[in-house]
Order: C-alpha cells, then structure tokens, then sequence
DNA sequence: TTTATTTGCAACCGATTGGTTGCAAATATA
DNA sequence: TATATTTGCAACCAATCGGTTGCAAATAAA
C-alpha cells in the first residue's frame, strides 16, 4: 500500500480534513462531526494522510489530536516548479506583445 | 464521471505524460513510447487528463497532438495558498526565534 | 485500389477505493 | 466498581481504477 501526497489529496473529504487541520489540531471525533459519513470512513481517511506523513499526532489520555504537516505540501508546490516555469513563458510571450503596441 | 485536476494527477504515469507534454506537444503514439504499458493503457490515461482539461487536442490529419494545459496546474496552486500561509507563519516564528541569537 | 498506420471505443479482469457495521481496548466519569 | 466515551481494527460491499485484448474507422502510403 504505497502512499503518496497526489493520492491523498485526491480524494474531496481528504481535502477538506487538510484544510480543517489547517486552523486548529483536531480529534477523529471533533473532525468527523463536519462529514456526512460516519467516524470511521473519517477515520480512514486520517489514517490514509498518516500513512502519507501528511498529518501527525500527539495523544492526551483517550483523545487524539492530529495536527497537519504543512511541510508535506511543500512536495506537491515543488511538483508544480515545472509548470510554473511554463507559466512566466507565457508571461513572457505576453510581455512580447505588450512592447509592441 | 466527476473529473478534477486533483483526481487526475493522483496517477504516477498521468503525472509522467503531464512533465512529457510540458516539453512539447505529442501525440498518443508517441508518448505511449514512454511507458511500459500498452497505448490504450496511455490513451485512457490522455483520455482523462483530457476530461478535467489538463490537456488539448490539435488534429493533423490522422494523428491528434496533445498539448499541455498549463492554466490548469493553476488550480493546485491556488490549494496551496492556505498551506503557504502556514509556511509562511513558520517562517517567521522562524526568525522570532533567530532574532533573538 | 490495396495495404499500413494512427486512433478511439467497448468488453473484460483483478486490485483498490470509499463506504458501511460490529467489536474490542483503553481511558474517563458516576 | 460499573458505565460511558473515544478510538482503532477487521470484515464486508458496490463502484471505480488501471490494465489488458480485440476491433472498427479514418487517414496515409504503396
């Protein structure tokens, strides 16, 4: 079951736990209360962007708090370096038009 | 059959096709050279990048040239932005911490 | 015209995905 | 101690995924 950060952030609901954990570090509980699904289709999906390194977690008592690595989505803006290039060429291309007008 | 970008870069060899197309246009043939697995293999792959429209089509006579979409990688970018932010606070507890040696 | 090349589409297949329910373990509370 | 809460894990299920082969249509070349 090899895990990579494109895969997880594939899924919607993978997505928008990120984005939760973004704001504050949250328990499996605490997140599935914003789904439709139940706890343990959530907690699946934490258990996916774990695997991933793309959450950590820090236990206290019963409660488990998982908090987001945002270093993981470094990976994925460096991933984008080859299109960005494309991008600025682009721009480029426009600012050659532009100085001819 | 809901495709986004997200879906599609999910994929290994998707992503592949996606840096191949981002050097030049090509077509099915061609970039199915690249891989190990059949053309329709690939074609399926092209098929779906086509889909949340990653990539283009040109036709010239029999063969049709794929190009990359490069506006589309946009979308992944602008995901990013909540995380960036959080790079970017690091960053600067970062240099609270520096400032201070 | 006949033959070769390029491509898309359909059918099929095993593995994976995203969901469910049920249950056991660990911790907190009455 | 007895009960409630929080969590992870396993089993199961339908749908989707990534791959295959086979074939037909369109275009190019002999």
């Amino acid at each position: 079951m090899r895990r990579d950060i494109f895969q997880a952030i594939a899924d919607p609901t993978r997505r928008a736990i990120l984005a939760l954990l973004a704001i504050h570090a949250m328990t499996p509980n605490a997140l599935a209360e914003h789904f439709n699904s139940t706890r343990q289709a959530v907690s699946k999906h934490i258990q996916i962007l774990a695997e991933c390194e793309a959450v950590t977690q820090t236990q206290n008592g019963r409660e488990i708090y998982y908090h987001l690595n945002a270093n993981k989505m470094k990976e994925v803006d460096q991933w984008l370096d080859t299109f960005r290039k494309i991008w600025e060429d682009r721009f480029d291309q426009l600012d050659d038009v532009l100085k001819d007008l």
